[in-house]
RNA sequence: GCCCCGGUAGUGUAGCGGCCUAUCAUCCGAGCCUGUCGAGCUCGGGACUCGGGUCCGAAUCCCGACCGGGGCGCCA
């Protein structure tokens, strides 16, 4: 079989056998065109009534989004768009669809999400759905090549686990045999394991589940977490210089690998030039006082201080892409494993990376003292039994390190400019929706 | 968890007490048409989420259920 792509000048006057589903089909009375759309673009199939009356009848009878083999001779033609079409000689029908379509592909009517995502089969079936999803693989690619290119290893760890990373987030409990186990919210705990074994610059993609009732254009119950951790850092610095790398070149790699999709979907990626600017907490409060919005120190930003720092930051600074730095110890205590900083214990090497007023990324250096760690955790009222393979790793050996969580669509949504998260999840998860 | 909002043909909508045997578009069907590519033209088809209530009268008002959307909180 030929793609409806792999049809050039080489093709005129030769046999050919495409296949596809029918898009539309455009009966003139004497003439008739059938648009048959495969993996490639569109072919179409010119069918005359006079040439064959039979043929025509058949194939002007078909349903819209049947599948279809279609034997015929490729024609030069300059009505045709791409400069070709396929007379036909016979075709076959290998699955018709049914009418009317629970969804159209080339309707001239709009569809609401939630139609769409019961319909995902058919909602792919529109070439600028699918563009999204080539342009999440291109980059997760960009973003391998990159952490493969520094040395990082790409491990996997346990989905089903004992006990939860953090406070905040809230767990979905599973059974497991005869035991209580959870999905994983976060590989926290088993990525900084691995920073004792010599495995020390690592990264996992996977899933990440959080039972949180949020329900919100940013939230869903189960994403795609990049993971990175690396060991014998010196400072967050280190680790920010790793979030901006995979970021510059997961941006850069995208421009070219997805040149067409970007296009199709009108989006225009202009890779902001490295390093990005680093505000710190303080620094973020200010600006945001200064704007006029009514917070102060020791306040978390919110939604509406990350969106006006956004705008703030792309106004002044021309800078889509910022770091928040040195939060405040008091807003990262759930956080039981980040490091503050000796000389000021209120404040974290934390951070998070912020991407047009939305967070994506958020790290920093971990505690890997054990005297300080468990006393951070029991200050979070933490059982400490029941964490015992974590710890045991910093009571043997456990070298500084640090690392971040990295939100892949999060990071698509805002790259493409996605009003929902849901957008760059082929089948997304939320608190109302488990189908399909 | 809190706060708003909405459910009308397959799809997207208008209507918001009687003018609704419900608008428009898309879609589907029939017909005309040999160059369509948002094809065009004619004719036809298809819907008020469910259950109570108010009222002479309910798609429209009230209550409940179910389903969905958005914001906040929290976070990736």
């Amino acid at each position: 079989m030929t793609y409806s792509d792999q049809i050039t000048s080489e093709s005129a006057g030769n046999p050919v056998t495409v296949g596809g589903w029918v898009q539309d089909i455009r009966n003139l009375g004497g003439i008739a065109f059938i648009q048959l759309r495969d993996r490639g673009g569109v072919v179409q199939i010119t069918v005359l009534k006079k040439s064959d009356p039979a043929l025509f009848k058949e194939m002007t009878s078909l349903t819209r989004e049947s599948v279809l083999t279609v034997k015929g001779t490729v024609k030069e033609s300059k009505e045709a768009k791409g400069g070709y079409e396929v007379l036909p000689e016979e075709f076959e029908v290998l699955n018709a669809a049914e009418s009317p379509l629970p969804l159209g592909v080339v309707d001239k009517v709009g569809a609401d999400l939630d139609t769409r995502l019961n319909n995902r089969f058919m909602d792919l079936r529109k070439e600028e759905v699918r563009a999204i999803f080539r342009v999440r693989a291109a980059t997760l690619d960009g973003i391998r090549r990159y952490l493969s290119g520094e040395g990082f290893v790409e491990v996997t760890t346990p989905k089903i686990v004992a006990a939860g990373a953090e406070g905040g987030a809230t767990l979905f409990p599973i059974k497991y045999f005869d035991k209580n186990a959870y999905l994983a919210q976060s590989p926290q705990l088993y990525k900084q394991n691995l920073m004792a074994s010599g495995l020390d610059r690592i990264f996992e993609i996977a899933p990440a589940y959080r039972a949180e009732a949020s329900d919100t254009v940013r939230h869903i119950a189960e994403f795609t977490s990049l993971d990175v951790e690396l060991a014998f850092i010196e400072s967050s610095e280190d680790v920010m210089a790793v979030a901006e790398g995979i970021v510059d070149s997961s941006l850069r790699h995208v421009t070219t690998a997805a040149r067409s999709e970007l296009e199709l979907l009108g989006v225009e990626i202009e890779a902001q030039k490295p390093p990005y600017p680093r505000v710190t907490y303080k620094e973020a409060i200010d600006l945001l006082k200064s704007d006029g919005m009514e917070i102060d120190h020791g306040d978390d930003l919110g939604t509406e201080g990350e969106k006006l720092l956004g705008d703030i930051m792309l106004d002044k600074h021309s800078a889509e892409l910022y770091f928040i730095t040195q939060f405040p110890t008091s807003l990262k205590r759930g956080t039981f494993y980040a490091m503050r900083d000796d000389d000021d214990p209120d404040v974290t090497g934390y951070f998070d990376l912020d991407y047009r007023g939305q967070e994506i990324v958020s790290g920093g250096q971990r505690e890997h003292r054990y005297e300080v760690l468990t006393e951070q955790m029991r200050e979070n009222g933490m059982d400490l039994g029941s964490f015992e393979f974590y710890l045991k790793a910093f009571r043997y050996g456990m070298p500084p390190h640090g690392g971040f969580g990295f939100g892949v669509e999060r990071y698509v949504q805002k790259m493409l400019n996605l009003p929902n998260i849901r957008e760059a999840v082929l089948y997304p998860r939320d608190r109302v929706r488990l189908i399909p």
